[in-house]
DNA sequence: GATGCTTACGATACCCGTAAAGATA
DNA sequence: TATCTTTACGGGTATCGTAAGCATC
């Protein structure tokens, strides 16, 4: 046994059991890999996947058994190659976050600002993605922090820390029959064409919920992954845009108004991701402080040390 | 990195940095030891061993972090084979209990020989350790169940359960003074030199703390590992002994008499403890099922995988 | 001087990649 | 036929063990 087999596997499993797309994954031969696989059966002595023919097609009994297992064995090899380079080089590696549009936009810049102050010699990859996906990267030890308002709580794989706490907000162009109300209420938003998030995207289902809990069917015309997309087309008269109250900037946006009555959207919690048993470099927590102060490193630790069953 | 890296790293530390016994340990050597470990500490970019001169004498800080997670790593990989040996042939291979003389003696006979009853293909391999050998036996994956009433608990990688409940009796000779005393106190025992377990053994911590409840300063004139040790000594005469009510068998014992008013000492309960993370065998489990009907494999399941921190 | 770590070096085994053959859709 | 896996084979590399050199106790 050793560790190319055990990247083969995992491989194998995440490329749908193709050994060619396995072999470019891990920049290698396809007879290496097909081989590597064959050997570790032996030495197992169990076949660890379904075979039709000469094909691939799942994972056998045992196999699904082991795959739990050796994902957990290499997320521990690249602990330890965490571990090191964090005592190699205490302030200097790489920090790779993925955010949602909103939230890179939005809430983060002041952040990695002053992230970057305190940690000049970090290379901070910041990458944007769907929650959805960012519940994968984080899985698969892609990523160090996830952050968005969607997803990562029902991972039982991720412990989430509250970031904060923001609401929806609607925007309609200068001179819309809407921009004097300023005592707005979702009845008179239903009669008019929205735009929106995209579903699961930025807190768009509690958007839809706040309708269905007044018996309100929204006319959403168009809906988007961001809401400088969102603004554009309110701007261009298609509808009335709901979007998160921080995206509404008074200069930036000045051919459009806010309209923020309170209690009209429900509240939503973005959060902080870690991938449970991923070990994070001391810089890591320091970020995580900087988005919350009750996500301290000790309280991160003890969230993200609760682990594993198969 | 490889795992021979990984396995020299975990052996190092167990045999007091002396890379001699660690290449005898692993039927390599000497020169491999020492290469592979600079080969190591160059790819990582640390020194994981403390050196004074070419001697080494301790981990460094990295050092310690790692050696954590390398075994989990290495216990991962054990896992890994026992999963893949439970698929290749269910109902054979080997089980190893680590146990008291206590437990083999008078408490396990009957379940072993169930168990080879029921799975007469599995190897069974019985060994005898002090309670502090066998928690360190577990800890290391040298065995899959662990069975003692002292140290499991103590052990946090270990997950224990209730076994069974016994307490302590006196055991005299024949014509003995006592033995004619069925309601017996500590305070006539105290008036005899006693002959018991010797510290850390079969309870004896729960002995000593009655007598001290009662302001009590026993005589005790020996001590030994064993009941059978104990009973050999009473019988020539040498004092009055105190063993595990289990230990005294009416034909075998025809010499002795056994005393066992109720309450005179307090319940001691026998533990079950398997390592936490430690893959076990479907027999492993019905062996465990054959000692507890609570502790069924689902209930051991739950309790062993909640794991790890360093 | 005994023990223990490191370095050098040659033999071996393992791993990888090319190429050809066989199987599947 | 195109895609994919297996098997065969040769080249390269890494690993291992012997032996010599050197530091530590």
């Amino acid at each position: 046994m050793n560790f190319q087999q055990l990247r083969i596997i995992r491989e194998t499993v995440r490329r749908d059991f193709n050994f060619t797309e396995v072999a470019n994954a891990l920049f290698t031969s396809q007879s290496g890999v097909s081989k590597h696989v064959k050997d570790l059966e032996e030495e197992l002595g169990v076949e660890l996947f379904i075979r039709k023919g000469k094909r691939l097609v799942g994972l056998t009994e045992p196999g699904q058994e082991l795959v739990g297992i050796v994902e957990r064995m290499l997320m521990d090899a690249a602990n330890i190659r965490r571990v090191a380079a964090q005592f190699a080089n205490r302030d200097e590696g790489e920090l790779t976050i993925v955010t949602t549009h909103t939230q890179a936009r939005y809430a983060l810049p002041e952040i990695v600002a002053r992230f970057k102050q305190d940690f000049p010699r970090v290379h901070l990859a910041l990458h944007q993605e769907s929650p959805g996906e960012i519940v994968e990267r984080l899985r698969r030890g892609e990523a160090d922090i996830g952050i968005a308002t969607e997803a990562l709580d029902a991972e039982p794989t991720l412990a989430t820390f509250p970031f904060y706490s923001w609401h929806h907000a609607v925007v309609v162009p200068e001179g819309h029959p809407l921009a004097s109300r300023a005592e707005l209420t979702l009845q008179e938003l239903a009669q008019h064409p929205l735009i929106t998030y995209h579903e699961g995207y930025t807190g768009r289902a509690s958007i839809d919920r706040a309708f269905a809990e007044a018996s309100l069917q929204p006319d959403i015309v168009m809906s988007a992954l961001d809401a400088d997309v969102i603004k554009t087309y309110v701007e261009l008269g298609l509808g009335v845009g709901i979007v998160a109250a921080m995206a509404y900037h008074p200069r930036k946006d000045a051919g459009l108004v806010l309209l923020d009555p309170p209690g009209l959207f429900p509240p939503n919690v973005t959060r902080i991701a870690v991938r449970r048993g991923h070990y994070l470099r001391g810089f890591a927590y320091r970020f995580i402080e900087l988005c919350s102060k009750e996500a301290d490193e000790a309280t991160v630790k003890a969230a993200a040390s609760t682990l594993r069953d198969e």
